[in-house]
DNA sequence: TATATTCGCAACCTAAAAGTTGCGTAATTA
DNA sequence: TAATTACGCAACTTTTAGGTTGCGAATATA
């Protein structure tokens, strides 16, 4: 079941997470102590975030310690970037323009 | 059943829509063509996208021009907007200093 | 070595989402 | 006016997602 980022970031809990560990690396356990939910329960969103790489873990004795990865965040960034175009203003005015003579030709 | 911005892009059908009609409103018969589903699945979605205010709809006689709601996209921008520092370089070194300095200390 | 702690995996349940078919309504066309 | 077209809504089915409990493996501690 390879995971999609949008998919991933359509949890809330999934978000918090993200959102937490932007700032630190945090072990489940650290994690789970955040939310009103059992361990596992966190440890499937960290399974989700892991599988498509918007976290990595990172080993220490039996603590698992997840990393924040900003490159695969950048992905998302990129997709909007589409729609950059739309919220500049004089293409909006070209939208109009676009509009009106849709409306002319019937 | 108020709908979330990060559940709707979750969709790959309803990212599609979203890419098409940033270009052009469309209808949903016209939208139907481009994709193998039924008019009222497509429909199913649009009712997503538009209880989250990502589309607007333009009613022209009987037919109903879907348009793109940039504004709302906007919003997403601004929640990715959070992780922006984590992948500029100094931060990542930054990073680097606290990993190390958190090993140090046990 | 015995015990406790951290964690992932599998099984299971329940809720929600994606998709279908069928129908009613309103606007267009013959 | 009758037929057609565009659409939304409701009911239904199947798949997927979020959550729980229970277990076993590996590391740390007494």
């Amino acid at each position: 079941m390879k995971q999609d980022i949008f998919q991933a970031i359509s949890d809330p809990t999934r978000r918090a997470i993200l959102t937490l560990i932007a700032i630190q690396a945090l072990t489940p356990n650290a994690m789970a102590e955040k939310f009103e939910m059992s361990r596992q329960g966190v440890s499937k969103h960290i399974k989700v975030l892991q599988e498509c790489e918007l976290i990595r873990p990172e080993q220490s004795g039996r603590e698992i310690y997840y990393h924040f990865n900003p490159k695969k965040m950048q992905e998302l960034d990129n997709w909007i970037a589409q729609f950059r175009k739309n919220w500049e203003t004089q293409f909006n005015q070209l939208d109009q323009v676009l509009s009106t003579l849709k409306k002319t030709e019937k």
